[in-house]
DNA sequence: CGGATAGTTGACTACCCTCAAGGTATGTGG
DNA sequence: CCACATACCTTGAGGGTAGTCAACTATCCG
C-alpha cells in the first residue's frame, strides 16, 4: 500500500469542486480565497485507507478534492454501514470543528486527493468571519438533509426504489460541481460498497441492479453508469432534487 | 381542534430544558441571555398540528420548551418516515437559517409549548457573535450524528435491536435534559408513530415491543415506559451514547 | 353508554438474507 | 504466454424477518 504524500500547491489542479461548492455557499472574494488559502496542504490517498477513525478527535479536517469517499459505522459483528458518500467538493469530517470525538470513520473508496486544513485555522476563520460560519452551517445542513433522505430511502423504498434513488442522487451531486453530465458518471463503487450504503447484501443489490437494467433505465459496466432513462429513473425512485438545496444558501435578509 | 395560543413570558415556565442545552453548547452569561431572550414570544400547539410544512421557507425557527415533535417525511402513497424526535430543549428548524426549503415537515406529536424566534434575529445574533454561531452549529452536528446513527439503525440492526436502541437514545437524551431518570420516562408516542420512526409497520412494532417485555427488559403502560434491565437494554441495542456527544461542544483552543 | 383511537393476535405473503457455487476480469510471476 | 491468484459479479435454492389484511379487544372520553 502506498504512502499518502504531501503535494506542494504547485502540483495541485485547480480547486474547482470546492470553488463551486464555495459559490453556492455564498463565499464569494475574500472569504473564499481565504478558505482556499487554507487548502496548500495536499495529500493523495490511496483507495481503502482511512482518514478517519471512529473515536477519533482529530485536529485536521479533509476537504476532498478529488476521488470518493465514506462516512462508515462499524458494528460489533463486523458489518457496516456507510452514513454518507462523501464527493468531490465536499468535507470529509466538518463535524471535528464542534465535536469532541467522531462517531464514525472516513474511508477512501478511490484513490483521493483531499485538502488537509488545520482545525484551529479554519475555526479561526468562521469565529472571524460570519459568511464562513455561515457557509460551513450550510454545508452541516446539507449533510444533514441527506442523511433524513437516506433514512427515508432505508426506510421505506424498496431495494429497488432505494438504488434507483442513490443514483439519482449522485448523478445530481455530481452534475453539479462538474463531474459527469445528466447521461452518467463514473462509478468507482463496487456492489459491495453499494450494499454497505444501501443497508442490504451485495448478493441483492446484483439481483436490484439487473432489474433496472432489464428495464431499460440503466446500464452499468466497466465502472461507467449510463442513464438510460432520467425520467423514468427519478419516477421509480420518487426522486425530488430538493433535499439537496442545490439552489444555494439562504441568504439572512 | 384548538387554535395555538400566544402567551406572554410572564406566563411561562423557566427554559429549563433549552437552558441546559445552551450550556452544553458553550454559551453562558451574555450570550446565553441573548438567546433566551429571543424566545420570548411562546405558542402552545395543540398535537398533531403541524408547525413546518414540506417545502416551506418559514421567517420562524421553533425551539421545543415542552412536549414531543417530529420530523416527517411523506410520500407519494401516503406512507411516512419520520427522521427525527425533537425533544424539549431541541430546535424544530435549525436549518431555516441556512436553507431556502424546508425537505422535512415538522408535526407536534404531544401538544407543545414552543418558542418562536424570528430567523433574522437569531440570524443577526449568530452573525455578531461566533459563540453563538458555533452552538448552533455544535446543535446541527448532534442532528446530524442522529440521523447518521438512525440510518445505521434502520440500515443493519433488527427491528428488535433497533427498538431496545430508541428506547436507549430516548431515555438518554431526556435524562440529558433534565426529563425522567435511568429507571424510565412517560413515552406520549402511539406504537403507529414508533413505526413512523423505525421504518416498519406498527403491527411489527407491536411484536417487537412485546419480545422485549417478554424477555424483561422493558414494561411499556399507560404511556410510561419503564426500563427493567438498563445494562441488557444497551447490550440489546449495541448501544453507545457517544454519538449523542453529551460531553458537550469541543472548544477552539 | 357509544364511538373513536390504540393495542393485540392470527394467517398468509413477499422481500430480502444466507449460503454456496460458478463465472469473469484483471494482474502477477514463472 | 500461460498458470495462478484475487477481486468482483452472477446465479440458484432455501429460510427468516417483516409486511399485509383482517378481526378482535382494550382504553379513553364525551
Amino acid at each position: 500500500m502506498r504512502m499518502a504524500a504531501a503535494l506542494r500547491i504547485a502540483d495541485a489542479q485547480p480547486l474547482t469542486p470546492l470553488t463551486t461548492r464555495l459559490t453556492m455557499a455564498g463565499l464569494h472574494g475574500a472569504d473564499a480565497a481565504a478558505v482556499e488559502r487554507l487548502c496548500d496542504h495536499l495529500r493523495l490517498v490511496p483507495a481503502r485507507q482511512s482518514l478517519v477513525r471512529e473515536g477519533d478527535a482529530g485536529e485536521t479536517i479533509y476537504v476532498l478534492l478529488e476521488g470518493w469517499a465514506a462516512r462508515v459505522k462499524h458494528f460489533a459483528d463486523g458489518r457496516r454501514q456507510c452514513t454518507a458518500l462523501v464527493l468531490p467538493g465536499d468535507v470529509c469530517n466538518l463535524d471535528a470543528l464542534h465535536v469532541r470525538a467522531h462517531d464514525y470513520g472516513v474511508v477512501a473508496l478511490t484513490p483521493c486527493k483531499v485538502a488537509a486544513i488545520s482545525r484551529q485555522q479554519l475555526g479561526d476563520l468562521a469565529a472571524g468571519s460570519s459568511s464562513v460560519a455561515a457557509a460551513l452551517a450550510w454545508m452541516l445542513c446539507i449533510d444533514n438533509a441527506i442523511a433524513c433522505e437516506w433514512i427515508a430511502c432505508v426506510g421505506r423504498r424498496s431495494s429497488r426504489q432505494h438504488l434507483a434513488h442513490l443514483f439519482c442522487e449522485l448523478l445530481t451531486r455530481l452534475a453539479a460541481v462538474g463531474e459527469g453530465d445528466m447521461t452518467g458518471f463514473t462509478m468507482p463503487l463496487t456492489q459491495e460498497e453499494i450494499a454497505d450504503a444501501m443497508g442490504i447484501t451485495s448478493v441483492h443489490v446484483n439481483r436490484t441492479v439487473q432489474g433496472l437494467r432489464a428495464d431499460g433505465l440503466i446500464s452499468l459496466d466497466a465502472h461507467r453508469l449510463r442513464v438510460l432513462d432520467w425520467p423514468a429513473l427519478q419516477r421509480v425512485a420518487d426522486f425530488n432534487p430538493g433535499y439537496l438545496h442545490l439552489d444555494g444558501i439562504r441568504p439572512l435578509n
